[in-house]
DNA sequence: CGTAGGGTTGAGGTTAATCAAGTATGGTGG
DNA sequence: CCACCATACTTGATTAACCTCAACCCTACG
């Protein structure tokens, strides 16, 4: 781990930029640096096997990155899309010799801050602060997985993706009112295992809502024309 | 908060014999009783109610609880059932004045120790050892959780009730061979909601696997006769 | 003895997966 | 510039899973 001053700082720079560790002390920071590497990954690279031990967390820097689990047929449903910012494989490191729960792939090229296992948790160990946001990363991983299986079991495709579409014009600020024009993030093929389906019922789907008049269809574009009966669908 | 030291000595022994507690100092273990108030409920009783704040969160001593997410119209889907020596509502305490995710009710008379949010969350900052096991605690749920999100999605209502079987056959440490016995720990309306289907489902689905001659059924003993073929579901 | 709660059974309908084929779309090489 | 191909997406017909509603059974219990 023998890397050039520069090195150090620049890592020491973006670690500081990341919300996880944003209001840690220098010195702290400086200790992460140390333990800390990039690592790349191409688009559809696969970074993590459900079932066998991950060597580390990881912190997203720019790219995508889906968590997902495989049915023994092999169909496969998205839990997560990481953005940059976020950290995923979290709750990994704390499985000794155990299994990852689940796997992940780049979706685009991917590069990433991964910090081993045990010298990461040595940090913990030694930074309430870092635990505590650490705590703080884990419950709202685990308030996404509680809604999802809420939404899962107890709703239809129907009105997942209308909570998908709900819940993306607010994570990007934009009003949720007739005429918004929500941009999708990722391929169709992608959403639909997101929302737990596959991509033909998802391409149904949409059309259903086009023909009700409730959203506007072209391509990856997708417009809010009734936005009133669209959110009586939730509820 | 005035208690007699015969209560507060009571407490301490509590708090040790939990698993969560175990290695944790003599000192610790006192503060956290210091803070700790026994909280009972009765057999069906409600805990804590999705989207409202949580105040603290709990150890189940005896009794059982369910914790749930209701659809819009209704009907429940049980996330988690928690038994006695476990902890529940841990992540909630991480929501600033956020909502809870789920909610929880008591399946029988149970008796748990409560511990308030703020003053709780100070004795993390102060404990690395108190904060390890609560990242190990959620870390545990967060595994969980995935599992049902890919069974969920993934798996017919048969495979999550083989599933369900393996997976109780071993917490309780009996072999998954052909003639063991095992009794259900709850009743078949809360099984089916655990599985995330309803009753008539279940019961017919029990009946399908009977007249396959896979497993006897006698009330709430289920007989497996043929663990080969049911394993061979699980894939 | 009557009622309530938990469980089962049946008929019918809805949702969504499967299988199979068709339509863009965007490179790539000729 | 066009033919070619791969990939992403759409559409249609069929089938399987499972939910709904309604009735019924059984045991416990006042």
């Amino acid at each position: 781990m023998r890397l050039g001053k520069k090195s150090s700082q620049d890592m020491e720079k973006s670690l500081a930029s990341f919300p996880m560790f944003s209001d840690l002390e220098k010195a702290e920071i400086a200790r992460l640096a140390e333990i800390a590497v990039r690592l790349s990954f191409a688009k559809g690279q696969n970074i993590l096997v459900e079932g066998y031990e991950a060597l580390g967390f990881y912190l997203l820097e720019t790219g995508r990155v889906k968590i997902y689990k495989l049915s023994p047929e092999g169909k496969e449903h998205i839990l997560h899309i990481i953005e940059p910012g976020f950290s995923f494989a979290e709750a990994c490191i704390f499985f000794e010799h155990q299994e990852c729960p689940a796997s992940a792939d780049a979706l685009e090229e991917s590069h990433t801050i991964f910090f081993p296992k045990d010298r990461f948790i040595q940090e913990l160990q030694r930074s309430t602060a870092l635990a505590m946001r650490m705590l703080g990363s884990m419950a709202r991983y685990l308030q996404l997985m509680a809604e999802q299986v809420g939404s899962l079991s107890l709703s239809t495709v129907e009105g997942r993706l209308v909570n998908y579409l709900v819940v993306l014009a607010r994570t990007r600020n934009v009003p949720f009112v007739d005429g918004t024009t929500i941009t999708l993030d990722v391929g169709k093929g992608v959403l639909a295992a997101r929302l737990g389906t596959i991509p033909e019922t998802l391409s149904r789907t949409l059309k259903k809502l086009q023909d009700k008049g409730l959203i506007g269809v072209d391509g990856s574009n997708l417009t809010i024309l009734n936005s009133r009966s669209l959110l009586d669908m939730l509820e």
